[in-house]
DNA sequence: CTAATTATAATACGATCCGTTTCGTATGTA
DNA sequence: TACATACGAAACGGATCGTATTATAATTAG
């Protein structure tokens, strides 16, 4: 796969880059785009870097080039397109925020991307690297605005101004998760709304 | 691996007994630990059939008759090594009892055990049985001695009598879980003791 | 004792995917 | 015009997969 409009519109106007042909952007785009059409359809396990790459027209090699492995690929690929998914509201209340977020999460984590999540989070297990990238290029960023909703409330007397904001987003969230990967049953809205009366009772 | 004893031992006074030569009871022991021993070792991804099989001294094919994949080799050998671990303790009272025993499980979650499990629930999210068996073999052993001490104390008065068991295990143990899994933070004695605290309290 | 049945260890097999390398060609800079 | 890098394609050796074959061992039924 080859753009010539593609390669010149990334190679105007950038004065340090570097020598030789420039990389493709359209087909990294087609390999990230591959990369989570074959995680929802037949799952990280079953996932080859040879079937990513054929079915993007593109050689193994260029993944490689790109990618040291077929977990890295993938994890780039669903952070990639998971954008601001799951953004808080701001009803005024930082409570009814949070509680409106969590069914919103709850809704992500029972559809199909709840599946993805998962498995990502399995595969992050036997992965330094793609656990880090985890932590911070998706939940850090989720945390960062939960905090902030937290401090809000707590600006405006909602809540106790010693509050642990790590320690209750993990009981708020925790048990969500927990649902989504042991799977004994499924996280429900009403199962979040009582998580949310409990952690942020008055 | 062959044992004589072994075999007259499993083959004495079972009349309905199918024919032909028994299997080894040595051998399934032999495989099982070595799995156990490798999966602490290198860790589940690095691990191989050929590898338990050369390491138990036994055929490739004598692990595939008795197991279909080496999830499920691992995932049996896990589960056989993980009798009656972290048990409730019987203090008078169920509140302590069960700040006792996720103090039990915050040491087991910070030892290397912890990092097994976390594995085994990584693996589990790519197959639908290896997921049942931890759920029903590992998960709900321990869910039902909880919801037995919840129940002790909703009959002493110390808990409402109307609570839902399954959400407050899912409470007390899904953000230990959480921060097992996602690693942002290790679960400590003390937060355990301030989730017993926030989902217990009077 | 004999025949039938199953388990065992060893070994070979074709298949898949790994990650690397090589090739000829394309696309950029200096 | 050199030079450097990216590209798709193809081939590589290696590891592991799950199956099959083989000759032998252990056990039961008749």
């Amino acid at each position: 796969m080859t753009d010539e409009s593609a390669v010149k519109e990334l190679a105007e106007g950038i004065p340090g880059r570097a020598p030789g042909r420039p990389r493709c952007a359209i087909t990294h785009q087609a390999i990230l785009d591959c990369a989570n059409d074959l995680l929802a359809e037949i799952g990280f396990a079953n996932m080859s870097i040879e079937g990513i790459a054929a079915r993007a027209g593109v050689g193994k090699a260029t993944i490689y080039r790109r990618w040291p492995n077929k977990a890295s690929v993938v994890m780039d690929a669903f952070l990639a397109a998971t954008a601001k998914e799951v953004a808080f509201p701001d009803t005024g209340s930082a409570r009814e925020d949070i509680r409106r977020q969590m069914r919103a999460v709850v809704r992500v984590l029972n559809g199909l991307r709840g599946r993805t999540i998962a498995t990502l989070i399995g595969v992050v297990q036997s992965d330094d690297e793609l656990a880090e990238a985890f932590r911070t290029r998706f939940l850090a960023v989720r945390r960062s605005e939960g905090k902030a909703v937290l401090q809000r409330g707590i600006a405006h007397g909602e809540f106790k101004p010693n509050m642990d904001l790590e320690s209750v987003l993990d009981c708020l969230y925790g048990p969500l998760y927990f649902r989504l990967l042991i799977g004994h049953e499924k996280p429900s809205a009403k199962y979040s709304d009582q998580l949310v009366d409990l952690v942020l009772r008055q």
